[in-house]
DNA sequence: AGCCAGGCAGAGA
DNA sequence: TCTCTGCATGGC
């Protein structure tokens, strides 16, 4: 088996690699030597951040990193962002707390998948499902960081898979009711009949809509892929966090319509909403303790 | 033990 | 259009 292990090094500003990758956007890096062991497309990928460097290791080619920096969201300037973000105080102090956090460019697969799973289920629940789900299903990395153990190192299952496994057998993978959504969701993408890759050119709307259409695909989870895949920025998915969040500061804890809250948040937050509801989430979930990583901000 | 979890779909009002 | 409920499973 070929085993290269390829190395590289960047010097990334205003990034915290552990916000970034532990702020429940994605479910399949795990911490390991000092870093974070994960999966990038058909490459297993190990991240370390030391300081201002970014240390990067990877399995087989890596050609010139481009899909990495691309991956990381490297090139969007977070100061900026930032800036645009409505002065509030539960705002301020997320950014202050999670300074670092960066959106990821996910495979949109991979990342409605994920989501699909993610209904009325704890992150840790999501990640532990996944997990199987890949280990069961997923192909093979052609090659392996040497001599760990973590845990689901394969690619993610690809939907023309998963739409021939028997849902009993995605049962088995503890994700109760979810498993036909995911199977005729799978079933969908496999016969082209939805080509996730057209939507982030076709506009937000019509991207939105199509998704909805999905089974088991509502509103919050087609936000997080249109958010987290599509490019996106400006989606704010209402999640139940950032829904009591919004209660209880703007409209006196008292319960608006789905429809007010949407609304709200909608324009709210400004043309990088969905930065700003991804800093409150993991702000929100840190505060409550069900973060396992310290924000980088603040371990001086 | 009981409530709740990065929701959604279907039913009934 | 709005509200209520069942859904599998497990963490806390």
């Amino acid at each position: 088996m070929n085993r290269v292990l390829a190395t590289t090094g960047r010097a990334v500003r205003d990034l915290d690699l552990a916000a970034t990758l532990d702020s429940g956007q994605v479910f399949r890096w795990w911490p390991s030597r000092g870093g974070w062991d994960g999966v990038v497309g058909r490459r297993r990928v190990w991240l370390r951040q030391e300081g201002e460097w970014l240390r990067a290791e990877a399995s087989g080619d890596p050609g010139d990193w481009s899909w990495l920096w691309t991956y990381l969201g490297t090139d969007e300037d977070l100061a900026a962002i930032v800036a645009t973000f409505p002065r509030d105080p539960l705002l301020e102090a997320a950014t202050r707390t999670c300074r670092g956090l960066r959106l990821l460019r996910q495979d949109p697969w991979e990342c409605l998948a994920s989501f699909l799973m993610s209904s009325t289920k704890q992150i840790v629940q999501i990640r532990q499902i996944l997990e199987l789900l890949c280990t069961r299903h997923g192909d093979p990395l052609e090659d392996s960081v040497p001599g760990r153990g973590e845990p689901g190192r394969r690619a993610f299952p690809r939907p023309e898979v998963l739409a021939t496994v028997p849902e009993a057998e995605l049962r088995r993978c503890k994700m109760g009711f979810r498993a036909r959504y995911l199977w005729e969701t799978a079933r969908v993408v496999a016969d082209g009949a939805l080509e996730l890759g057209a939507l982030p050119r076709v506009g937000l709307e019509v991207a939105r809509r199509r998704l909805m259409d999905l089974p088991g695909v509502g509103r919050k989870i087609a936000d997080c892929v249109l958010l987290f895949a599509c490019g996106y920025r400006q989606v704010v998915p209402v999640d139940v966090w950032v829904s009591r969040a919004l209660r209880e500061l703007y409209f006196g804890g008292d319960r608006p319509s789905a429809a007010r809250l949407l609304a709200f948040a909608e324009t709210h937050f400004g043309p990088y909403g969905g930065y700003a509801q991804q800093y409150l989430f993991h702000y929100l979930r840190w505060r409550a303790g069900r973060v396992a990583s310290v924000p980088a901000a603040l371990a001086h």
